[in-house]
DNA sequence: TTGATATATTCCCATATTGGTATATAATAA
DNA sequence: TTATTATATACCAATATGGGAATATATCAA
């Protein structure tokens, strides 16, 4: 075994560039894969690809009409990610630096 | 050109299960390498070449002490993470749902 | 039916990744 | 100095990955 699968993964599928490109590109909206090669400027298989892969995550979801196949966000997918890294949260806020908590500290000793 | 080196990445060096478990655990504190090897039961080499890539882009600290190695987290550099995935937030959350959009629209009419 | 268009899939190749094992290196203890 | 302990690195094998090109498939148009 050399490493989880992607397709199995939502935190594999969303570590290539590429693959958030296209999420970040639907945000606005559905896009037809056509519609994604160009504003990707990605060969049209790669964008299928990529597309594939999203899919099986539950990343996107799909819509046909006609020869078109339009493929839409599914951001709740992106939960798992959002709930793992909200514990880490408090690290990047100031509030919660070494000196802040001290100095709060002092503040609640004069009250 | 086969994909990102992990090293380069912290969306890829999230990407592995074992990588977020070390962090995981360092959320309470540094531990010394043969502690993270005990707890995570993964044969040493493994949990060195985790951290490895961990402190490549700058997950983690490290704190030399004697013959122990310390790390302890590095949270921030999480945070383009979080501001990533920040973006798609508001698809999980109930009250921006159609339905709640809708009835806030409505009530805007009423101001 | 034939041709064109939209998308997916297959194939091959170069490289990346991980696990496992062995070994190197550095610090300490005896 | 020698042995031991803690950690890192090198090496190998198996598998995964992404790019590129070709091709399959499905839909529509003429």
């Amino acid at each position: 075994m050399a490493r989880a699968a992607t397709t199995t993964d939502v935190f594999n599928a969303i570590a290539e560039p590429g693959r958030r490109q296209i999420l970040d590109l639907l945000v606005n909206g559905e896009l037809s894969v056509n519609e994604l090669v160009e504003q990707l400027g990605l060969a049209q298989p790669q964008v299928s690809k990529r597309l594939h892969v999203l899919r099986e995550v539950g990343l996107v979801l799909v819509r046909d009409d006609g020869r078109q196949r339009y493929y839409r966000l599914n951001g709740r997918a992106l939960k798992p990610i959002h709930d793992w890294i909200r514990r880490y949260e408090q690290m990047w806020n100031e509030r919660f630096d070494a000196l802040d908590e001290l100095l709060e500290e002092l503040n609640h000793e004069e009250d």
